[in-house]
DNA sequence: CTGAAAATGAATTTCATTTTCAAGATGCCG
DNA sequence: CGGCATCTTGAAAATGAAATTCATTTTCAG
């Protein structure tokens, strides 16, 4: 039922880049864009990731490839990520909107350190049996959910031992 | 297990503005602050909605008491109802922070449209039972979680008949 | 090649939220 | 009762992430 790792592959493969870069193409040219190098970049660049990323994190990985991306290009390309479900937006309630990669993965969710900003990831099948039930019962057609738990890690709580007093 | 409203009160009955009252003038006077003509005349105002409001909604209200109560004083007042326990972040993911009263509520969730931007509250046992199992297994002391639900309503399918074409 | 259409990215704008600060309340102490 | 330190207030300014603008550059169908 739970689980801690989603897929152990230590770097995405070449063979699975292609069939995202795939998809994103098939994706632009369904839309009526068209393919650039730096959509090819950025989306290598967030396939290169594990982590849970901002506009801005991604903006600084994506310029260490080509320092001429802007910060406006991952913004925008990020949202067509999305769009052809290679990303998705993770909202952590810290106010900065995070993508993580879709691609090849299974539905999961989070439970985040309010302390360090850590997070782990896990899987409960019954978390998607609850919004097709309560979808049903109110008669929602649902799309998605968010599910997040917050608390402190054993590391942080370790670290802090409380102070006696103020 | 599910049920679609929490309590059944019309409107708020003065015993409970008073418990109410005296829990935030106690944790006031708890970390060294003064209670004030405003304070409660934002406290009394948010008693009396039952929905989630975000801090310029509330405001609105507000000023239909005392035009001269300004947003920074909600805004704060709603972060000092929180602290005690009287309100509550509820977190919609469309950009707005919103509260919703906590006082005598058992815990709930929320289904929210992504047209009209209505939401259905119903409650679930599961999703709490789930936050501690997860927390116990990796270790986390957890403090709290979020779940929504996101589709489109009843209402809303029928308004949007699919246009055929573009 | 060529040009219409789209993409780019620096700069700007937007918008909710948060902070600042001077003027005004509050309440503790004698 | 005052006196006065402290807190509160609210308009205005600041902040910061997200979104948009626009002049320039790139793409790609023909």
């Amino acid at each position: 039922m739970l689980q801690k790792r989603i897929d152990d592959q230590p770097t995405i493969s070449r063979q699975m880049v292609r069939e995202a870069q795939e998809i994103l193409h098939k994706h632009l040219k369904g839309v009526g864009l068209k393919q650039t190098a730096q959509r090819d970049t950025i989306l290598r660049t967030f396939l290169e990731t594990r982590d849970h990323l901002s506009t801005d994190e991604l903006h600084r990985l994506v310029q260490k490839k080509d320092a001429r991306i802007g910060y406006t290009t991952v913004y925008r390309t990020l949202k067509l990520l999305a769009e052809c479900g290679l990303a998705s937006e993770v909202a952590f309630h810290d106010g900065i909107a995070r993508y993580e990669h879709q691609y090849n993965r299974r539905s999961h969710h989070h439970m985040v350190c309010t302390d360090c900003g850590s997070s782990v990831e896990f899987f409960s099948q019954e978390v998607g049996q609850l919004e097709q039930e309560i979808g049903r019962r109110y008669h929602y057609l649902t799309t998605r959910h968010t599910f997040q738990i917050y608390g402190v890690c054993e590391d942080c709580r370790k670290k802090n031992h409380v102070p006696r007093a103020l």
